[in-house]
RNA sequence: GCCGCUGUAGCUCAGCUGGUUAGAGCGCCUGAUUGUGGAUCAGGAGGUCCCUGGUUCGACUCCAGGCAGUGGUACCA
């Protein structure tokens, strides 16, 4: 045996990290929860589009300026001709592209829907993968208001059209024009790439995972955390970071009172007193329409993305609590969110289009679901199998299947190549009701022996004795050949 | 990225202060049952002990570096 004998390189049958597959009944599932909320969406007007995975890396505004190269967090790869390709990261930045380039086609407003896979390379966790699905519905041409409050009980909706109950879920909504307002007020350049103005924004969005001393750290000297790592703070003054918590804490419990309270803190500066009204002229919709605080809520600690939000931000929270399989408590917490983005499609454009959105994440919500039990309706019932006792009758066999599938009822001939035992087996893994057998002694009767096999699961479990297991006849009855339907219909009935 | 923890069979893990052929449970396959899944019994397959180097007569075990996984944190359009 010398070293250099060659081996035969197979490759191994493995998945790049933080990539997965789905299959069967999760499959179902996912495709279930995208009717639901599909529509829900159909429901309030908007229209469906789909565009490609992949799109031209500038269009995404993902190319580094300062390099050739597109930024590290998207998957990219060069074209024949040199230009920078990326796999999308969010269904927004496409929609931007879409509306930008048929435009003049376009009706304005413009609302579309879309659900797809997104991609974006980053370290994956527990819970993220680096490929995943959303379902997005946003409005193009629409100025704040209306919108943007039909966004979050369009959102609210979905959560129930989903079979999460009220008061499982909460849409909480700030505006970005309060958060500029703040900064203003305690003096931090609202410049987008200010490092301290981000730092700040971050430190904010913490609030509830890590509560408030965490905050004030953040805020101000920075914070050690217990891992020992340690995070950089804003270094703002007392003063300003008091300012700066009265604003994230002033969530009150009435609508109103929330707002009168963030009114008095952004008092005299004119982009916040904007974003007040503008805040206002949501919840007298809510009201108007019936959201009350048990599902949507102003809360000034929800901060979103950094990049490109101008007005209006919320957020789909699940607040129950659900055991994993560990045993272990854990919050499910945003399953979406959204808000206004009035100058993604200028970029394309040059003229500012105002427009608000949302975008669900279904791998998540699919997680929460789970959880809550409430995945049941997407399950069905397993095939029946048709056992294949003597190749020679195949015909015969595949005309029960017919038969049986002309009656709605899924049900398959066995396609392998091995004996009965294994058959069994089989439909025993594939978790098919019954099994219909049919051999010589049957044929010659005119019969077809049909075994239910969830009976026969049941019956095992009071069998004890040898013999009684070697005479395998437990739970299967032997009808005429003609009745094969009925019979199968009876055993699933009684099954259901 | 930073800090910590962990890498032994498909899965969950055991393996004494370094000592011969590395084990268990579950799962998988085969048989008891040539026409019967799920119980039981018997048998079987399956391992570069993460990788590389070092210490040693001898390393799964100790040391160093790397890689991978995982938990926290940071980032997350």
């Amino acid at each position: 045996m010398s070293k250099k004998q060659k081996k035969p390189v197979k490759p191994k049958a493995r998945l790049p990290k933080g990539l997965r597959d789905v299959y069967g009944a999760e499959v179902r599932a996912m495709q279930a929860m995208v009717e639901k909320v599909r529509r829900v969406y159909e429901l309030y007007g908007f229209e469906p589009l789909i565009t490609p995975a992949l799109e031209y890396t500038d269009a995404l505004g993902k190319f580094l300026p300062d390099v050739d190269r597109p930024n590290a967090g998207v998957f990219s790869l060069q074209d024949e001709d040199g230009q920078w390709m990326s796999l999308r990261y969010d269904l927004t930045a496409p929609l931007a592209r879409y509306v930008a380039q048929n435009f003049d086609a376009l009706p304005k407003p413009f609302r579309r829907y879309q659900s797809g896979q997104v991609w974006r390379n980053e370290k994956p966790g527990p819970g993220r993968y680096r490929q995943f699905e959303q379902f997005d519905a946003d409005t193009v041409g629409a100025p704040p208001g209306a919108a943007d409050a039909e966004m979050c009980m369009m959102m609210a909706d979905c959560m129930e059209a989903l079979g999460i109950a009220r008061g499982d879920y909460l849409i909480r909504i700030n505006n970005r024009k309060l958060l500029d307002a703040v900064l203003e007020k305690i003096g931090v350049d609202a410049a987008p790439d200010n490092p301290q103005r981000l730092i700040v924004l971050r430190a904010m969005d913490k609030l509830d995972r890590l509560g408030p001393d965490a905050v004030r750290a953040l805020l101000g000297k920075g914070r050690k955390d217990e891992s020992g790592d340690y995070t950089k703070g804003a270094e703002l003054e007392a003063q300003a970071i008091e300012t700066a918590m009265a604003f994230v804490s002033a969530g009150a419990a009435s609508h109103d009172e929330t707002l009168t309270r963030l009114q008095e803190l952004v008092s005299g500066s004119p982009v916040g007193e904007a974003g007040i009204a503008e805040l206002r002229r949501m919840s007298a919709l809510f009201e108007a329409a019936n959201y009350g605080s048990d599902r949507v809520v102003f809360d000034p600690s929800i901060v979103r993305g950094l990049d490109y939000y101008t007005g209006p931000v919320f957020e789909a929270e699940l607040t129950f609590e659900a055991r994993n399989e560990d045993g272990e408590i854990t919050r499910f917490g945003s399953v979406g969110g959204g808000g206004r983005y009035d100058g993604l499609v200028a970029r394309f454009k040059g003229q500012p289009v105002p427009a608000t959105g949302i975008s669900l994440g279904l791998s998540r919500l699919y997680a929460a679901l789970l959880a809550l039990g409430k995945l049941e309706s997407a399950s069905l019932a397993a095939p029946v199998i048709v056992l294949v006792m003597d190749k020679d009758e195949m015909a015969g066999y595949q005309a029960m299947a017919h038969e049986l599938r002309a009656a709605g009822i899924r049900a398959e001939v066995y396609m392998g190549g091995s004996g009965m035992r294994a058959q069994m087996k089989y439909a025993d893994r594939r978790g098919a009701p019954a099994v219909v057998i049919e051999g010589g002694d049957e044929r010659e009767k005119g019969e077809v022996t049909i075994k239910d096999l969830v009976l026969g699961a049941q019956k095992s479990k009071e069998i004890t004795d040898n013999e009684e297991w070697r005479s395998g006849q437990a739970a299967q009855v032997s009808v005429a050949r003609k009745d094969l339907v009925a019979q199968i219909r009876k055993i699933l009935e009684q099954n259901r």
